[in-house]
DNA sequence: CGACAACTTGACGGGCGTCAACCGGAGTGG
DNA sequence: CCACTCCGGTTGACGCCCGTCAAGTTGTCG
């Protein structure tokens, strides 16, 4: 839980962030020099470390450097859903740009270091460089249709396709990020964790594991995964990535 | 399926939907004037009527003036996912303001008339408003928050409960765009359109229904809809308007 | 090496899907 | 004005997928 103040680190801090957006859009070299060099403070968390909650007043957004997290919502009656999961790269609440309020949370899903930048200079770089605005509002776009691909996951799915389209996701958002390899990758979430995402509980995403394993789409030592038949997964799953709009 | 060209009829035509705007973001004289302008075409459709299907390009938004519609996905098997319900004042597919081909279906829910802006049209007031650009985008952001809690609601809470959700969300929002009486109201979709929004299937949705009916929480006639307990129902969809922000 | 969390597997039950039959209202044609 | 049709709603019987509970195993970190 250290905590630095790195104001203007020159270097690289925030270009994953800005490689990110232009791949949104094409951005000219001033719009790099303005996301560069915005203010940054750096900050290392541990794995579960809640980084905003649900009610709390936001004044910087959080972009993940390195490590995942999640965003998730709570029933009253506790059951809880994650609604997202974020790689390095992604700005995990670009809401609160506009929203000065959290609608829900964000936590870490593994040790992971986070920038935070403060939301009024996001707003200005926003404003007074319209593509870079172009781009932050696409990836709340792209951030739209994802969750929208998720209702249509959890609402019409069984457990077994929910599964095979969560690894596929993953799987497809790891490359397009350029964070490596789709086959062969470690799941960094528990399986507790899997299955709020999926609606499920942990007891049946650990059976609905062992049958993808079985029917030998997937193999699976701890949280190393291999995809060994993409295409029967993907058929299974009922993935298809326009949805991802080629980024995220 | 009548569909005559306005294309600059002044009085009133698009004054739903700048109303709507200016609850989201304060706007000038000259950002209503500009709003007001814009070139419209209208349409007539019925019922049931595909007004943008998945995979199509779009080169113009559709904005809701009368009547209710839906966003829906279907997976490779056929199950189908209502992913909101819409009101009119609603834009429809804002999202192909920046994406020109659409990744899932709009569809009427009844009779309607909606109005057809060119999308580089409200690219361009984007653009050259700032705040019309706020707006818009604001209104992007609430579309988010909807899915998000639509993914709570279909992962994590059982039948009876996200039916009451359901019932919750649209008296709210047909109260917050001052369509009448949030008690009241007449339901314009289907049970099976009801099940397709909820996860659910048709005749479960039925069954829910009697059981809320049955409890006391609301009274039904065809259509026709009074929350008579709205602490009741409240409480049993877990509802919390919080994530509307007090708009769409 | 001990403690604790995460994973694994089995037994059992319930919520919701499926199938099927019937009803009721709206539109249509004679 | 009535018969026919059709779509949506209503209700019951039955079964399965997935939740729940519980016990045991494995992995991990101090």
């Amino acid at each position: 839980m250290a905590s630095k103040i790195d104001t203007t680190e020159e270097p690289p801090i925030l270009r994953p962030f800005f490689r990110k957006l232009n791949r949104l859009v094409q951005l000219a070299d001033e719009d790099e020099q303005a996301i560069l060099s915005l203010p940054a403070r750096l900050e290392e968390v541990p794995s579960g470390h809640d980084l905003v909650r649900e009610g709390q007043e936001v004044r910087e957004c959080c972009l993940l450097l390195q490590g995942y997290a999640c965003r998730h919502k709570s029933t009253e009656e506790g059951g809880r859903q994650i609604v997202s999961f974020h790689l390095p790269g992604d700005m995990l609440d670009l809401q609160h740009l506009l929203f000065p309020v959290a609608d829900h949370n964000v936590q870490a899903v593994t040790a992971a270091t986070v920038a935070w930048i403060p939301t009024a200079d996001l707003q200005s770089i926003a404003l007074e460089r319209p593509a870079v605005g172009q781009a932050l509002w696409r990836d709340t776009l792209i951030d739209a249709s994802i969750f929208r691909e998720w209702v249509l996951n959890v609402g019409r799915r069984d457990a077994r396709s929910r599964l095979a389209h969560m690894l596929c996701e993953f799987a497809a958002r790891r490359q397009a990020a350029g964070l490596g390899s789709p086959e062969h990758f470690t799941l960094p979430m528990s399986q507790e964790q899997i299955g709020d995402a999926t609606g499920l509980t942990a007891v049946h995403v650990n059976r609905m594991l062992r049958s993808l394993r079985e029917e030998g789409v997937i193999e699976q030592k701890n949280k190393a995964i291999r995809i060994v038949d993409w295409e029967g997964l993907r058929r299974i799953g009922g993935f298809d990535p326009t949805y991802l709009h080629a980024a995220a």
